[in-house]
DNA sequence: TCGGTCACATACACAGTGTATGTAGCTAGA
DNA sequence: TCTAGCTACATACACTGTGTATGTGACCGA
């Protein structure tokens, strides 16, 4: 139980750090079903004994290059939307953010493109509950609270729309050419606030 | 060149058609992953053989199976949408006939389920554009014309947003219990219409 | 120093796709 | 009517990739 980590344990640790990052690059470069373990393994300079050893299986290792990519994500859009005590403008602000982050190549294939063909939607759904649908979920609530936002529909339909138009916006951004996502993306943020308008109280 | 089909050509088509009808059932019923060629050609009495006789892959089997679907909802939501000449009750209609049509199993399944999966996102949508695609767009334009709807934004942004809040609806609606989906698709209907309000001209 | 455990490597089993080849029955032309 | 050729499959095989069972050396605590 003592804090100190013997050579073996970061050796392992720095293996694991590997097979994560080369995984991550490999899965947004070439997709899930196009990349081989072994790929990962040769990449990370080690066999597809090691990768066994650290993930439960292909799926497993990419659910861990997944939820590192959401984490991150949530965190900026998060720290983004912190700056606003407003939770109106909290929410345009974390809107923003998560568009830009959308433009990350790697985010968005992995998490919009690869995610749902990976794991199938069910699982795709329950991963993204733990951080994308929870942060979404928290910003309708306090939008509720603060009387922006009409309790018509239950909580659970609403998130779901509200995730689903987001997610609508980060597919378009990822699959559109770099030259063009400027423009898309200001459409989208466009459409998303307007029709949120037209949910909106009053 | 003669209308007359032969014994043989009769005999393949049966099979082709029992090919279809079976892999229709065991996709919408096992995912695309979880069924094999071989259970689709024992299902249809035949052997892989004639699966890749007649289909240049599994993929391309899949794609047959989706078009299939699309295209008689397609001719749903577009006779449905036929009855009014106003481009707005029009489109009423066509999401209603859209949303009915999502509630069965197999449609839902395949198409917003197991299509963007078994395809990857890329080819999934290229398929969707000759059907739902194509028939979005067109309501999309009429109400354009109408004066309904602002020409703000591109129309292919547009297209795509309206497009993909559809599909949202339709996940959801496949993935809610039998049980609670006359509430959930009262629910994205109202979603859909209010947000859509907010879109809309004055 | 010695037994155990950790962090891998190696070897193997197996499913599933795709492809190359074989074959029986039909059909068009002489 | 005979036959050459094509169609509609069946059969056999190669290959890729996952997962699992087992082996092994380095480390580490007692």
């Amino acid at each position: 139980m003592s804090g100190v980590k013997g050579r073996r344990e970061q050796y392992s640790e720095a293996t694991k750090a590997a097979l994560l990052e080369e995984a991550t690059a490999l899965f947004a470069e070439h997709g899930y079903a196009g990349t081989s373990l072994e790929q990962v393994a040769a990449a990370s300079q080690v066999t597809r004994g090691a990768v066994y050893h650290h993930f439960a299986g292909k799926q497993a290792l990419f659910e861990a290059v997944l939820e590192a990519q959401e984490k991150r994500a949530m965190e900026e859009v998060a720290s983004a939307a912190a700056s606003k005590t407003d939770p109106w403008e909290a929410a345009i602000l974390g809107l923003d953010a998560f568009l830009d982050k959308c433009c990350d190549p790697t985010y968005g294939r992995l998490v919009w493109q690869e995610g749902p063909t990976a794991l199938g939607w069910h699982r795709w759904r329950e991963c993204e509950q733990k951080y994308a649908y929870g942060v979404v979920e928290h910003f309708l609530r306090s939008l509720i609270e603060a009387g922006y936002w009409p309790a018509t529909e239950s909580l659970d339909t609403t998130v779901r729309f509200a995730f689903w138009m987001l997610g609508g916006a980060g597919m378009a951004l990822t699959e559109t050419p770099e030259a063009d996502r400027p423009r898309v993306r200001n459409e989208w943020s466009q459409l998303i606030r307007r029709s949120i308008g037209g949910l909106r109280s009053q």
